[in-house]
DNA sequence: CGAGTGACCGCAA
DNA sequence: ATTGCGGCCACTC
Protein backbone atom coordinates (compact mmCIF):
# COMPACT_ATOMS: atom_id res chain seq x y z
CA UNK A 1 0.00 0.00 0.00
CA UNK A 2 2.49 2.56 -0.92
CA UNK A 3 -0.19 4.20 -2.87
CA UNK A 4 -3.59 3.37 -1.41
CA UNK A 5 -3.95 2.19 -5.31
CA UNK A 6 -4.92 5.11 -6.81
CA UNK A 7 -7.36 6.85 -3.84
CA UNK A 8 -9.35 7.99 -6.94
CA UNK A 9 -11.17 4.61 -7.43
CA UNK A 10 -11.36 3.84 -3.88
CA UNK A 11 -13.31 6.77 -3.36
CA UNK A 12 -15.45 5.91 -6.06
CA UNK A 13 -16.03 2.40 -4.55
CA UNK A 14 -16.63 3.79 -1.42
CA UNK A 15 -18.91 6.14 -2.34
CA UNK A 16 -21.25 4.04 -4.67
CA UNK A 17 -20.96 1.07 -2.18
CA UNK A 18 -22.58 4.10 0.05
CA UNK A 19 -25.26 5.30 -2.37
CA UNK A 20 -28.47 4.29 -0.37
CA UNK A 21 -31.12 2.05 -2.03
CA UNK A 22 -33.91 4.53 -3.83
CA UNK A 23 -31.69 7.16 -4.87
CA UNK A 24 -28.72 7.82 -7.75
CA UNK A 25 -25.59 9.40 -8.83
CA UNK A 26 -24.29 10.64 -11.94
CA UNK A 27 -21.12 9.48 -13.39
CA UNK A 28 -19.87 13.71 -13.32
CA UNK A 29 -21.05 13.58 -9.74
CA UNK A 30 -19.08 10.66 -8.76
CA UNK A 31 -16.14 11.40 -10.60
CA UNK A 32 -16.22 15.33 -9.02
CA UNK A 33 -16.67 13.71 -5.54
CA UNK A 34 -13.64 11.03 -6.38
CA UNK A 35 -11.26 14.04 -7.35
CA UNK A 36 -11.78 14.27 -10.75
CA UNK A 37 -14.70 16.33 -12.45
CA UNK A 38 -13.24 15.33 -15.58
CA UNK A 39 -12.77 11.37 -14.76
CA UNK A 40 -16.30 10.59 -15.56
CA UNK A 41 -15.57 8.51 -17.95
CA UNK A 42 -12.78 6.71 -15.52
CA UNK A 43 -15.37 6.21 -13.14
CA UNK A 44 -17.94 4.43 -16.02
CA UNK A 45 -14.54 2.00 -16.56
CA UNK A 46 -13.70 1.14 -12.88
CA UNK A 47 -17.43 0.27 -12.86
CA UNK A 48 -16.72 -1.99 -15.76
CA UNK A 49 -13.34 -3.72 -14.56
CA UNK A 50 -14.21 -2.87 -11.00
CA UNK A 51 -16.22 -4.77 -8.15
CA UNK A 52 -19.43 -6.52 -9.63
CA UNK A 53 -20.63 -6.16 -5.91
CA UNK A 54 -21.19 -2.37 -5.92
CA UNK A 55 -24.84 -1.16 -7.10
CA UNK A 56 -23.62 0.54 -10.60
CA UNK A 57 -26.86 0.30 -11.29
CA UNK A 58 -27.55 3.24 -9.08
CA UNK A 59 -24.91 5.02 -11.26
CA UNK A 60 -26.49 6.79 -14.27
CA UNK A 61 -25.26 9.67 -16.53
CA UNK A 62 -26.43 13.12 -16.04
CA UNK A 63 -29.31 13.59 -18.22
CA UNK A 64 -31.13 11.33 -15.87
CA UNK A 65 -30.79 8.36 -18.43
CA UNK A 66 -29.62 5.04 -17.52
CA UNK A 67 -25.73 4.48 -18.81
CA UNK A 68 -25.05 1.92 -21.81
CA UNK A 69 -23.14 -0.90 -21.79
CA UNK A 70 -25.24 -2.29 -18.17
CA UNK A 71 -25.55 -6.68 -17.99
CA UNK A 72 -28.21 -6.66 -19.85
CA UNK A 73 -29.20 -3.33 -21.39
CA UNK A 74 -30.50 -0.31 -20.09
CA UNK A 75 -33.63 -2.44 -20.34
CA UNK A 76 -32.07 -4.99 -17.55
CA UNK A 77 -30.57 -1.41 -15.51
CA UNK A 78 -34.33 -0.19 -15.55
CA UNK A 79 -35.16 -3.09 -14.15
CA UNK A 80 -32.00 -3.44 -11.65
CA UNK A 81 -33.24 0.58 -10.31
CA UNK A 82 -36.82 -0.17 -10.51
CA UNK A 83 -35.99 -3.36 -8.35
CA UNK A 84 -34.27 -0.80 -5.82
CA UNK A 85 -37.49 1.12 -5.94
CA UNK A 86 -36.11 3.67 -8.14
CA UNK A 87 -38.70 4.80 -10.15
CA UNK A 88 -38.08 4.97 -14.11
CA UNK A 89 -39.87 6.44 -16.63
CA UNK A 90 -40.30 4.82 -20.48
CA UNK A 91 -37.75 6.70 -21.66
CA UNK A 92 -34.95 5.25 -19.51
CA UNK A 93 -35.19 7.85 -17.29
CA UNK A 94 -34.49 9.24 -13.38
CA UNK A 95 -35.61 11.93 -11.57
CA UNK A 96 -32.14 12.95 -10.61
CA UNK A 97 -33.45 16.06 -9.14
CA UNK A 98 -35.68 14.31 -6.98
CA UNK A 99 -33.44 10.98 -6.51
CA UNK A 100 -29.88 12.53 -6.92
CA UNK A 101 -28.18 11.55 -3.69
CA UNK A 102 -25.62 13.65 -2.19
CA UNK A 103 -22.83 12.03 0.35
CA UNK A 104 -22.79 13.67 4.00
CA UNK A 105 -20.65 16.64 4.06
C1' DC B 1 7.06 1.24 -20.28
C1' DG B 2 3.84 2.47 -24.13
C1' DA B 3 -0.44 2.57 -26.40
C1' DG B 4 -5.41 2.08 -26.59
C1' DT B 5 -9.72 2.33 -24.63
C1' DG B 6 -13.66 3.82 -21.89
C1' DA B 7 -21.04 2.33 -18.54
C1' DC B 8 -18.92 10.42 -19.93
C1' DC B 9 -19.45 15.51 -20.26
C1' DG B 10 -19.79 19.92 -22.54
C1' DC B 11 -20.16 22.78 -26.34
C1' DA B 12 -21.00 24.03 -31.32
C1' DA B 13 -23.36 23.98 -35.74
C1' DA C 1 -34.36 19.62 -30.59
C1' DT C 2 -30.80 16.69 -32.65
C1' DT C 3 -26.22 15.39 -34.23
C1' DG C 4 -21.14 15.54 -34.21
C1' DC C 5 -16.65 16.51 -32.28
C1' DG C 6 -13.06 17.03 -28.76
C1' DG C 7 -11.08 16.48 -24.25
C1' DC C 8 -9.66 15.33 -19.77
C1' DC C 9 -8.17 11.35 -16.36
C1' DA C 10 -7.48 6.81 -15.02
C1' DC C 11 -7.51 1.82 -15.96
C1' DT C 12 -6.18 -2.41 -18.49
C1' DC C 13 -3.38 -5.14 -21.73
Amino acid sequence: MDRVDTDFKQKVYALVSQIPSGRVMTYGQLAALAGNPYAARIVGGIAHWGDPLLPWQRVIKKDGSLAEGYPGGTEGHKAALMAEGVKVDEDFKVDIEKLLWQPPL
